[in-house]
DNA sequence: TCTGTCTATTGACAAATTACAGTTAGTATG
DNA sequence: CATACTAACTGTAATTTGTCAATAGACAGA
Protein backbone atom coordinates (compact mmCIF):
# COMPACT_ATOMS: atom_id res chain seq x y z
CA UNK A 1 0.00 0.00 0.00
CA UNK A 2 2.51 3.42 -1.09
CA UNK A 3 2.39 5.61 1.09
CA UNK A 4 0.42 8.56 2.93
CA UNK A 5 3.20 8.84 5.37
CA UNK A 6 5.52 11.81 6.19
CA UNK A 7 8.27 13.42 4.84
CA UNK A 8 11.48 13.92 5.63
CA UNK A 9 12.27 16.31 8.24
CA UNK A 10 10.57 19.79 7.48
CA UNK A 11 12.41 20.22 4.33
CA UNK A 12 10.01 21.58 1.83
CA UNK A 13 11.96 21.75 -1.20
CA UNK A 14 14.15 18.88 -2.02
CA UNK A 15 17.70 19.42 -2.62
CA UNK A 16 18.08 17.31 -5.80
CA UNK A 17 16.28 20.21 -7.91
CA UNK A 18 19.35 22.06 -6.89
CA UNK A 19 21.38 19.80 -8.14
CA UNK A 20 21.61 19.64 -11.89
CA UNK A 21 21.86 23.54 -12.15
CA UNK A 22 24.72 23.60 -9.24
CA UNK A 23 26.44 20.64 -10.82
CA UNK A 24 26.46 23.09 -14.53
CA UNK A 25 27.44 25.63 -12.46
CA UNK A 26 30.74 23.87 -11.14
CA UNK A 27 31.23 22.54 -14.59
CA UNK A 28 30.72 25.47 -15.96
CA UNK A 29 34.02 26.97 -14.00
CA UNK A 30 36.11 23.65 -15.04
CA UNK A 31 35.83 19.83 -15.84
CA UNK A 32 35.74 17.94 -12.95
CA UNK A 33 35.03 14.44 -11.37
CA UNK A 34 32.21 13.59 -9.25
CA UNK A 35 34.06 13.31 -6.25
CA UNK A 36 35.51 16.72 -6.07
CA UNK A 37 31.82 18.08 -7.41
CA UNK A 38 30.34 16.35 -4.40
CA UNK A 39 32.59 17.73 -2.00
CA UNK A 40 32.29 21.39 -3.72
CA UNK A 41 28.35 21.06 -3.27
CA UNK A 42 28.71 22.37 0.16
CA UNK A 43 29.84 25.56 -0.58
CA UNK A 44 25.95 25.80 -2.31
CA UNK A 45 24.64 24.49 0.39
CA UNK A 46 23.48 21.22 -0.86
CA UNK A 47 25.28 19.02 2.32
CA UNK A 48 24.75 15.55 3.35
CA UNK A 49 22.83 14.08 -0.24
CA UNK A 50 23.49 10.77 -1.10
CA UNK A 51 26.83 10.43 -2.93
CA UNK A 52 24.60 7.44 -4.85
CA UNK A 53 22.42 10.39 -6.46
CA UNK A 54 24.96 12.66 -7.16
CA UNK A 55 26.53 10.05 -9.43
CA UNK A 56 23.16 8.97 -11.25
CA UNK A 57 22.60 12.60 -11.31
CA UNK A 58 25.77 12.87 -13.87
CA UNK A 59 24.70 10.05 -15.41
CA UNK A 60 21.24 11.43 -16.09
CA UNK A 61 22.56 14.54 -17.61
CA UNK A 62 25.03 13.01 -19.48
CA UNK A 63 22.46 11.30 -21.08
CA UNK A 64 20.33 14.15 -21.62
CA UNK A 65 23.58 15.79 -23.32
CA UNK A 66 24.18 18.18 -20.77
CA UNK A 67 27.88 17.23 -19.92
CA UNK A 68 29.74 14.73 -21.43
CA UNK A 69 32.22 12.11 -19.63
CA UNK A 70 35.44 10.57 -19.69
CA UNK A 71 38.04 8.37 -17.90
CA UNK A 72 41.05 10.63 -16.42
CA UNK A 73 45.02 9.37 -17.90
CA UNK A 74 45.89 10.92 -14.68
CA UNK A 75 47.25 9.35 -11.54
CA UNK A 76 44.95 9.11 -8.68
CA UNK A 77 45.01 8.04 -5.26
CA UNK A 78 42.48 6.14 -5.75
CA UNK A 79 40.75 4.52 -8.68
CA UNK A 80 40.36 5.94 -11.88
CA UNK A 81 38.23 9.46 -12.09
CA UNK A 82 35.08 9.59 -14.68
CA UNK A 83 35.92 13.27 -15.32
CA UNK A 84 32.74 15.54 -16.75
CA UNK A 85 32.59 18.52 -18.98
CA UNK A 86 29.59 20.75 -19.50
CA UNK A 87 28.36 21.04 -23.20
CA UNK A 88 26.98 23.55 -24.96
CA UNK A 89 23.33 21.77 -24.50
CA UNK A 90 24.07 22.19 -20.59
CA UNK A 91 25.16 25.94 -20.43
CA UNK A 92 21.72 26.26 -22.52
CA UNK A 93 19.92 24.30 -19.77
CA UNK A 94 22.19 26.56 -16.94
CA UNK A 95 20.99 29.46 -18.24
CA UNK A 96 17.19 28.19 -18.40
CA UNK A 97 17.54 26.79 -15.04
CA UNK A 98 18.23 30.30 -13.82
CA UNK A 99 15.36 31.49 -15.48
CA UNK A 100 13.41 28.95 -13.53
CA UNK A 101 14.85 29.99 -10.13
CA UNK A 102 14.18 33.65 -10.53
CA UNK A 103 10.57 32.72 -10.91
CA UNK A 104 10.92 29.94 -8.09
CA UNK A 105 12.07 32.97 -5.57
CA UNK A 106 9.51 34.98 -7.40
CA UNK A 107 6.80 32.92 -5.84
CA UNK A 108 8.46 32.42 -2.77
CA UNK A 109 8.68 35.50 -2.53
CA UNK A 110 5.00 36.25 -3.02
CA UNK A 111 4.07 33.58 -0.54
CA UNK A 112 6.78 35.16 2.30
CA UNK A 113 5.38 39.01 1.64
CA UNK A 114 1.48 38.07 2.34
CA UNK A 115 2.51 36.02 5.47
CA UNK A 116 4.18 38.93 6.60
CA UNK A 117 1.45 41.22 5.75
CA UNK A 118 -1.31 39.20 7.24
CA UNK A 119 0.68 38.57 10.15
CA UNK A 120 1.23 42.76 10.95
CA UNK A 121 -2.65 42.96 10.59
CA UNK A 122 -3.84 40.57 12.76
CA UNK A 123 -0.98 40.21 15.11
CA UNK A 124 -0.29 36.64 14.59
CA UNK A 125 -3.77 35.72 15.25
CA UNK A 126 -5.89 32.99 12.66
CA UNK A 127 -9.03 31.90 12.53
CA UNK A 128 -9.11 29.01 14.29
CA UNK A 129 -12.01 26.30 13.90
CA UNK B 1 11.77 -0.53 -13.60
CA UNK B 2 11.17 2.73 -11.46
CA UNK B 3 11.98 5.55 -13.36
CA UNK B 4 15.60 7.35 -14.28
CA UNK B 5 13.23 9.22 -16.86
CA UNK B 6 12.66 12.78 -17.35
CA UNK B 7 10.93 15.45 -15.31
CA UNK B 8 8.32 16.98 -16.37
CA UNK B 9 8.20 20.69 -18.30
CA UNK B 10 11.21 22.24 -16.62
CA UNK B 11 9.99 23.04 -13.14
CA UNK B 12 12.86 22.58 -11.05
CA UNK B 13 10.79 22.71 -8.31
CA UNK B 14 7.41 21.45 -7.85
CA UNK B 15 4.76 23.53 -7.09
CA UNK B 16 3.46 20.83 -4.35
CA UNK B 17 6.19 22.07 -1.96
CA UNK B 18 4.37 25.55 -1.93
CA UNK B 19 1.14 23.51 -1.40
CA UNK B 20 0.69 22.75 2.08
CA UNK B 21 2.25 26.38 3.40
CA UNK B 22 0.22 28.10 1.24
CA UNK B 23 -2.80 26.06 2.26
CA UNK B 24 -2.05 26.73 5.49
CA UNK B 25 -1.67 30.52 4.96
CA UNK B 26 -5.10 30.92 3.13
CA UNK B 27 -6.28 29.07 6.25
CA UNK B 28 -4.62 31.17 8.27
CA UNK B 29 -7.22 33.49 7.13
CA UNK B 30 -10.09 32.10 7.87
CA UNK B 31 -11.99 28.31 7.27
CA UNK B 32 -12.42 27.54 3.96
CA UNK B 33 -13.48 24.52 1.84
CA UNK B 34 -11.16 22.79 -1.04
CA UNK B 35 -12.81 23.95 -3.67
CA UNK B 36 -12.63 27.63 -3.03
CA UNK B 37 -8.94 27.14 -1.65
CA UNK B 38 -8.31 25.51 -5.02
CA UNK B 39 -9.28 29.02 -6.76
CA UNK B 40 -7.38 31.11 -4.60
CA UNK B 41 -4.02 28.92 -5.06
CA UNK B 42 -3.89 30.84 -8.29
CA UNK B 43 -3.11 33.87 -6.50
CA UNK B 44 0.13 32.56 -5.25
CA UNK B 45 1.02 31.18 -8.88
CA UNK B 46 -0.41 27.60 -7.94
CA UNK B 47 -1.63 27.73 -11.07
CA UNK B 48 -3.14 24.28 -12.96
CA UNK B 49 -2.73 21.55 -10.43
CA UNK B 50 -4.26 19.02 -10.14
CA UNK B 51 -7.56 18.92 -7.95
CA UNK B 52 -6.85 15.33 -6.82
CA UNK B 53 -3.72 16.83 -5.46
CA UNK B 54 -5.21 19.29 -3.65
CA UNK B 55 -7.61 17.08 -1.54
CA UNK B 56 -4.59 14.91 -1.11
CA UNK B 57 -2.78 17.57 0.87
CA UNK B 58 -5.41 18.97 2.34
CA UNK B 59 -5.84 14.84 4.07
CA UNK B 60 -2.49 14.38 4.60
CA UNK B 61 -2.36 17.90 6.36
CA UNK B 62 -5.15 16.85 8.41
CA UNK B 63 -3.49 13.29 9.54
CA UNK B 64 -0.37 15.75 10.49
CA UNK B 65 -2.85 17.51 12.97
CA UNK B 66 -1.90 21.08 10.97
CA UNK B 67 -5.79 21.21 10.01
CA UNK B 68 -9.36 19.97 10.82
CA UNK B 69 -12.35 19.17 9.03
CA UNK B 70 -15.82 18.96 9.20
CA UNK B 71 -18.73 18.78 7.02
CA UNK B 72 -20.22 22.11 6.66
CA UNK B 73 -24.01 22.54 7.54
CA UNK B 74 -24.60 25.04 5.45
CA UNK B 75 -26.42 24.71 2.12
CA UNK B 76 -24.65 24.82 -0.66
CA UNK B 77 -25.21 24.95 -4.80
CA UNK B 78 -23.67 21.69 -4.82
CA UNK B 79 -22.38 18.57 -2.77
CA UNK B 80 -21.97 18.92 1.03
CA UNK B 81 -19.03 20.53 1.61
CA UNK B 82 -15.71 19.88 3.59
CA UNK B 83 -14.54 22.94 5.62
CA UNK B 84 -10.71 22.88 6.95
CA UNK B 85 -9.36 25.26 9.86
CA UNK B 86 -5.89 25.29 10.83
CA UNK B 87 -5.37 24.33 13.81
CA UNK B 88 -2.30 25.77 16.51
CA UNK B 89 -0.35 22.81 15.10
CA UNK B 90 -0.63 24.16 11.62
CA UNK B 91 -0.08 27.64 12.47
CA UNK B 92 3.15 27.12 13.84
CA UNK B 93 4.28 24.62 10.85
CA UNK B 94 3.38 27.86 8.23
CA UNK B 95 5.90 29.20 10.96
CA UNK B 96 8.62 26.69 9.91
CA UNK B 97 7.70 26.72 6.57
CA UNK B 98 8.05 30.41 6.27
CA UNK B 99 11.94 29.86 7.98
CA UNK B 100 12.32 27.11 5.07
CA UNK B 101 11.78 28.99 2.67
CA UNK B 102 13.96 31.73 3.83
CA UNK B 103 16.76 29.49 3.73
CA UNK B 104 15.84 28.54 0.23
CA UNK B 105 15.75 31.62 -1.24
CA UNK B 106 18.74 32.08 0.25
CA UNK B 107 19.99 28.95 -1.54
CA UNK B 108 18.75 30.15 -4.97
CA UNK B 109 20.18 33.61 -4.49
CA UNK B 110 23.58 32.04 -4.15
CA UNK B 111 23.15 29.90 -6.93
CA UNK B 112 22.36 33.35 -8.97
CA UNK B 113 25.21 35.19 -7.48
CA UNK B 114 27.50 32.50 -8.67
CA UNK B 115 26.23 32.43 -11.98
CA UNK B 116 26.29 35.77 -12.90
CA UNK B 117 29.45 36.56 -11.06
CA UNK B 118 31.16 34.14 -13.26
CA UNK B 119 29.36 35.23 -16.39
CA UNK B 120 30.81 38.75 -15.80
CA UNK B 121 33.92 37.73 -15.54
CA UNK B 122 34.52 34.69 -18.00
CA UNK B 123 31.65 36.72 -20.50
CA UNK B 124 29.50 33.64 -20.78
CA UNK B 125 32.31 31.25 -21.63
CA UNK B 126 32.35 27.83 -20.55
CA UNK B 127 35.20 25.43 -19.56
CA UNK B 128 34.47 22.65 -22.86
CA UNK B 129 35.73 19.83 -23.12
C1' DT C 1 -37.90 13.72 -16.75
C1' DC C 2 -33.85 13.82 -19.15
C1' DT C 3 -29.66 16.20 -20.07
C1' DG C 4 -26.10 19.14 -19.34
C1' DT C 5 -23.35 21.92 -16.31
C1' DC C 6 -21.56 23.58 -12.32
C1' DT C 7 -20.08 22.46 -7.70
C1' DA C 8 -17.37 19.12 -4.72
C1' DT C 9 -14.83 15.29 -3.17
C1' DT C 10 -12.55 10.98 -3.64
C1' DG C 11 -10.03 6.75 -5.65
C1' DA C 12 -6.76 4.29 -8.15
C1' DC C 13 -2.59 3.51 -10.43
C1' DA C 14 1.64 4.42 -13.06
C1' DA C 15 5.74 6.86 -12.76
C1' DA C 16 9.23 9.30 -10.37
C1' DT C 17 12.17 10.04 -6.30
C1' DT C 18 14.49 9.30 -2.00
C1' DA C 19 17.04 7.19 1.49
C1' DC C 20 20.00 3.54 2.72
C1' DA C 21 22.87 0.18 2.31
C1' DG C 22 25.76 -2.05 -0.11
C1' DT C 23 29.77 -3.49 -3.88
C1' DT C 24 34.08 -3.01 -6.28
C1' DA C 25 38.73 -1.15 -6.43
C1' DG C 26 43.15 1.44 -6.20
C1' DT C 27 46.51 3.58 -3.09
C1' DA C 28 48.79 4.59 1.08
C1' DT C 29 50.11 3.92 5.99
C1' DG C 30 51.39 1.63 10.16
C1' DC D 1 47.77 -7.65 6.64
C1' DA D 2 44.30 -4.32 8.64
C1' DT D 3 42.65 0.04 8.13
C1' DA D 4 41.48 4.16 5.98
C1' DC D 5 40.72 7.09 2.43
C1' DT D 6 39.65 8.03 -2.45
C1' DA D 7 36.43 6.95 -6.24
C1' DA D 8 32.66 5.26 -8.78
C1' DC D 9 28.72 2.58 -9.12
C1' DT D 10 24.43 -0.68 -8.02
C1' DG D 11 20.07 -2.36 -5.86
C1' DT D 12 15.90 -1.66 -3.96
C1' DA D 13 12.07 -0.80 -0.61
C1' DA D 14 9.41 2.85 0.79
C1' DT D 15 7.51 7.01 -0.55
C1' DT D 16 5.80 10.91 -3.16
C1' DT D 17 3.93 12.89 -7.26
C1' DG D 18 1.26 13.25 -11.55
C1' DT D 19 -2.65 12.14 -13.95
C1' DC D 20 -7.11 10.54 -14.94
C1' DA D 21 -11.20 9.17 -14.00
C1' DA D 22 -15.25 8.12 -10.96
C1' DT D 23 -18.90 9.61 -8.01
C1' DA D 24 -22.51 12.68 -6.69
C1' DG D 25 -25.61 16.62 -5.28
C1' DA D 26 -28.07 20.73 -7.03
C1' DC D 27 -30.16 23.33 -10.41
C1' DA D 28 -31.65 25.17 -14.95
C1' DG D 29 -33.80 24.58 -19.29
C1' DA D 30 -35.96 21.76 -23.17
Amino acid sequence: MPGRRRRGRGRFLREARFLEPTLALLLHHGSSHGYTLLERLHEFGLGNLDTGAVYRTLRDMEQEGWVSSAWSTEQTQGPARRVYSLTKAGDQMLKACTQDLRQVRAQIDTLLHAYQQHMAKKGGKYHEK
